[in-house]
DNA sequence: CCTATTTATTGACATTTGTCATTTTTTTAT
DNA sequence: ATAAAAAAATGACAAATGTCAATAAATAGG
């Protein structure tokens, strides 16, 4: 476990001791293929960071529909705000490849490690990454056309994205299912996208 | 100025001998209505705090067009994303009336009282929260129509944003000015919100 | 390899939103 | 109080997106 410790950008500067009371706390956990990680509403009771496979998060919109609001690959924080604040989940995640994740007991982690400089540093970066991505994507959604949604898109998930389908795709950036195809279509007509083997990506 | 620091929740938890090291790397600024703040692109030298007044936090969008994605008001901190990680202001902020900032020097705050677990804790709270509303914000952005983003918004900002322009409203919200006009009257007409002395609030 | 199921695409059409021009209303300054 | 300027509302129409149904393509399971 230590190694796996080692590799995670938050726990990077800790000395072996600090590593070591950090092991006591935590747990690997290992999950199959379209087996739910947590659901919305529940209280989560350790800190989940994503250490192999691929996870989806969702919700649901007023019309019950599912919408995929994030997809995460190994060595990201899952659902960190509601887990550190001792909330409700404010969304459901779902494993869309076999995957194993770390979980650290959130109680003694706050009390142990959060205080400590070398961990809270790395807490802060990360949240401060997290908050210049969310609000990029909160500009994307507002100033920008389908096309221009789908391009960034491609442009910025590569092709590490061949686990979702296309239909989620479309729900992750707000559109419908057609929509997002026919302007993909466009898009690729119009020689601003390619076909891959995994997906699309930008010309150029 | 330490009457002001103590009601900043981020220094609450500050003993005095910390408040008097604060001050020396803080100081007040002035600004009058329609002056700007800082402009997108410029690096932040300073951790800002609206101590007074309101501000508007701006981009612009592909076509030129300037549109709102913040307002702001006393005791909030002000793209403190930019500031902490040391990169170029993404957007640009104007005061909306009279107001005044508590600027603390970055360098010497990141040095002094980042380590400090007892402001880390207040941050990392704070960065938390932000999230969470960014999150919400996202969701509603990309599952909710014009209506319901109308409505949300009048729910959750009541008569705070009569400092605002309708038409501002409508940029922050992602629609033409045409439409946000279009839809709050439906939403009147459906008896949904009704119009106060400074804007409209949601009915029952 | 074949079939059943899921996913993706396409067509037809309704609905929503955007744009531009014009008018009305509100605000500001004198 | 009045004129000028800014903001908001409205009409007419174009463009984009959503919805529903049908079809085609891809995938999974036996």
């Amino acid at each position: 476990m230590q190694n796996i410790l080692k590799k995670i950008y938050l726990f990077e500067e800790l000395s072996q001791d600090e590593l070591d009371d950090l092991v006591k706390i935590s747990s690997f956990r290992s999950y199959q293929k379209d087996s739910l990680l947590f659901m919305s509403g529940e209280i989560g009771k350790h800190l989940l960071i994503l250490v192999e496979g691929n996870v989806s998060v969702f919700k649901h919109d007023n019309k019950g529909n599912e919408i995929v609001i994030g997809f995460f690959s190994p060595y990201s924080l899952l659902a960190e705000a509601a887990v550190l604040r001792g909330i409700a989940y404010p969304s459901s995640a779902v494993f869309k490849t076999d995957g194993r994740v770390l979980a650290i007991e959130i109680d003694a982690f706050k009390s142990s490690f959060l205080t400590n400089p070398k961990v809270s540093t790395e807490i802060i970066n990360s949240l401060l990454s997290k908050i210049q991505l969310l609000q990029q994507n909160i500009h994307l959604n507002i100033a920008s056309t389908a096309k221009e949604k789908i391009l960034h898109f491609y442009d910025t998930n590569s092709s590490i994205i061949s686990k979702l389908k296309k239909y989620e795709i479309a729900t992750l950036l707000g559109m419908s299912p057609e929509t997002f195809s026919r302007n993909l279509n466009t898009l690729v007509n119009d020689n601003l996208l390619k076909k891959t083997q995994n997906g699309y990506e930008i010309v150029k």
